[in-house]
DNA sequence: ATGTCTATTGCAACTAAGTTGCAAAGTGGA
DNA sequence: TCCACTTTGCAACTTAGTTGCAATAGACAT
């Protein structure tokens, strides 16, 4: 068993998630592709594994603060892995990007909100923040 | 023919769409409700017309600038009418704001975005900035 | 009024994301 | 080994949004 698997395996074991053989393949190709994606991505990449075990096995994922969801206008939910900075749920608050041009969705650094002007009693729990635009290959 | 139905006309001559029956119908609906809303909040008001004609003149709207879109991660995408300080297509960069419990979506006055430590050569075109929590309404 | 041309609308079929119920297979403990 | 519980695969389904095409309506010239 490659260091990566090791590795893989506990960061289940961490999060106190099963670690099955589909969630250490899921996860191990997360950890490696480093970018956001789609399940689609995943069902290119694992052929054989149902999508409806690829959508639970997200949603586990994301319940157990291993990856958070990103909808990036594509029509496709995007996953992120989380980073040792979003731990808890209310710190999600991070922006991304998605190109217009190749699709690809990238976090950026966790940048303070503004101050925002909310009518009286809103209360803000999440968000969705989500810039978009050209990536630099797709930036001529 | 009511007021109403004149100043809808109005907005829609001033954009360069053709006034139709449909058009006059929509844009007057989207004026008195005053919120963000779905294609199925429009299906479920004018059930005689067709969900593609409904998509479609969302569509004519939005290429006008009569309404923009927000993707605040319910599974269908909101429109909201433009108000006059969105009339650039670069200006669309106020936040939105979605309630969790209700699912209303409402346009927040413009706010400056942060300055976002963006990749090396990348560049903002657009954004889909949607905060999450509850209303008023429903903040108990 | 009549005919013509173009844009709009309705219809039906389709695509694609995501969900759900259920049975089969796997896993772990007594 | 046996039992209980969880995970996975399968198939059918739901729903948002799209598309091609034919029917219709509106504008305008003759």
């Amino acid at each position: 068993m490659s260091s990566n698997n090791l590795n893989v395996e506990h960061k289940l074991n961490e999060k106190s998630v099963k670690p099955t053989a589909v969630r250490n393949l899921v996860l191990k190709y997360l950890v490696e592709r480093g970018k956001a994606f789609s399940v689609s991505d995943l069902e290119e990449a694992f052929d054989t594994i149902d999508k409806s075990t690829l959508f639970r096995t997200l949603k586990t994922f994301e319940q157990n603060d291993l990856v958070h969801t990103i909808d990036d206008g594509t029509g496709k939910l995007k996953y992120a892995l989380c980073t040792s900075s979003c731990n808890s749920s209310t710190d999600h608050q991070h922006f991304h990007f998605t190109c217009q041009k190749c699709g690809e969705t990238f976090c950026l650094p966790k940048t303070e909100l503004p101050s925002i002007e909310l009518p009286p009693n809103f209360a803000i729990l999440e968000s969705n923040l989500v810039l978009k635009g050209l990536c630099n290959d797709c930036n001529t």
